[in-house]
RNA sequence: GCCGGUAUGGCAGAGAGGUUAAUGCCUUCGCCUGCAAAGCGAAUGUUUGGGGGUUCAAUUCCCUCUACCGGCGCCA
């Protein structure tokens, strides 16, 4: 298949490391807040990503990391007065729970960073030998003029940055922090050069060396971690062993806008996964994000929602009576896949598949995009729409009516044979 | 200021250097229906943000302008 990537900024053929297996990282959330629908955008998307790949017959190992230890989960857990454990553990849940609930099921391993803070000292310990990182009073720096290659992701001209940060005992403005010294928190461990904690992105490079070595294939994530994030993870460990590049297809989301601006935590307009559910079921939510291209930005709109769940009813309403493959149907589908996921078109696909009746395609695909198009009625359901039937035929059109009412107003989609 | 992205019918949202620019929603009409809904059939509707360039030909490539979105390093 062909995916984008950021670092060249084409579209590539997808060539892994080994042919037959896939590694991929996804960037997971700080868990201190729940999830919202940003985030859900972003890991439908790679859930989809993994479950096409491993249909084309990849073998694919999904690995994603929790971070768990962060300022904002000390300042969140400082102002609800809880410890930063019992916050994290509580975030981390909810934010599973919402996969769960989501259908993204293709993760291969979820990895705190707090379960890898031993790799992490390690990794900090082979940046300083190799004198790209160095000690100050407040913790340990990654020095980015070591890096030649500082920018290249992000295209950004590194050399004429103004930075913000005044008090800073660091050498250069640029440089990211590898390890915190000092005990403000309690989530602190011992390390060689004294009490603290992990920076940000040495989580995610000590995590993808654990798991995959200093190499691997995708690395995927929303378009705001480009930089510094990407940028820094780049540093960190193509300094290790020189390797380059660390990963071939960096893949980046676009955003899901609310009132044309960034769902984000930090601006408050976001839309959690929990609330979205108690409107929109998981098909819905699957289907509405799919609709768009995973890189372009899209609009988080109850209209989008509702335009999604009467597309999706459309097909369940058409995809009632087998009639075979259709060969071209598949073809489209597994085109638009091939094409940078182009997940529009493949559902433009599932379209053309259920009006030409391939149940067998339409159970195949669902599982990929993790949609069901099937309608299967609950028994409860059934047996109203039965009682209906009967009554509709004894002409008693009133209570039937009734019935039926209330039937849409909970939601439930009815269809009604003709009389006789 | 620097960097990146987006601009397609009423709406969502694809594609493509050259016959009718997917798909879904909405609207209108017909069929079907106990009546509706769903479904089926048909119709209306975009010339692709403005300007310039390359080309026999661009909405698709290049430049530029405008608008909007995002990033600018312990905070992201």
């Amino acid at each position: 298949m062909e995916l984008y990537s950021t670092l060249s900024r084409t579209v590539e053929p997808l060539e892994t490391l080994y042919s037959d297996r896939v590694s991929m990282f996804v960037c997971g959330p700080t868990v201190y807040d729940y999830s919202h629908l940003g985030h859900a955008r972003t890991y439908v998307i790679f859930d989809v990503l993994a479950k096409y790949l491993r249909w084309t017959g990849k073998e694919v190992f999904y690995l994603q990391n929790i971070t768990d230890v962060d300022d904002k989960v000390i300042i969140r857990a400082k102002e609800e007065g809880v410890q930063q454990q019992d916050l994290s553990r509580k975030f981390e849940t909810e934010f599973l729970r919402d996969m769960q609930t989501l259908g993204i099921d293709s993760v291969s391993h979820y990895a705190r960073a707090t379960t890898h803070i031993p790799e992490i000292i390690n990794q900090i310990g082979r940046l300083l030998n190799r004198n790209v990182a160095y000690i100050t009073e407040t913790g340990i720096y990654f020095n980015i003029d070591s890096f030649p290659r500082n920018g290249e992701l992000s295209r950004q001209d590194t050399t004429h940055r103004i930075s913000r940060v005044t008090d800073s005992t660091k050498h250069n403005p640029a440089d990211f922090v590898l390890w915190k010294l000092g005990e403000y928190g309690q989530y602190t461990w011992d390390s060689p050069w004294g009490r603290g904690r992990p920076g940000w992105h040495i989580e995610d490079t000590a995590i993808t060396e654990k798991y995959f070595g200093q190499q691997y294939d995708i690395h995927g994530g929303g378009l705001d971690l480009i930089f510094p994030h990407h940028e820094a993870e780049i540093a960190q460990m193509e300094s290790l062993d020189g390797r380059h590049p660390m990963v071939r297809y960096w893949l980046h989301t676009g955003f899901l806008t609310v009132n044309e601006e960034k769902m984000s935590k930090s601006l408050g307009n976001f839309i959690t996964i929990k609330d979205a559910l108690k409107s929109w079921d998981k098909d819905t939510i699957r289907y509405f994000i799919l609709i768009s291209h995973y890189r372009s930005p899209a609009q988080a709109t109850e209209e989008g929602f509702a335009n999604a769940k009467k597309a999706l009813e459309h097909i369940r309403a058409i995809a009632t009576e087998d009639m075979g493959e259709d060969a071209e149907g598949r073809t489209a589908f597994t085109d638009a896949m091939e094409s940078d996921l182009n997940t529009p078109v493949a559902l433009a696909a599932i379209h053309t598949l259920a009006s030409h009746g391939d149940i067998g395609a339409l159970k195949e695909f669902g599982e990929i995009l993790g949609i069901n198009f099937m309608r299967e009625n609950s028994a409860p359901i059934s047996i109203l729409q039965d009682i209906r039937t009967e009554l509709r035929a004894r002409k008693q059109f009133d209570i039937a009516d009734m019935i039926r009412e209330r039937m849409i107003k909970a939601g439930i989609t009815i269809t009604d044979p003709p009389l006789r």
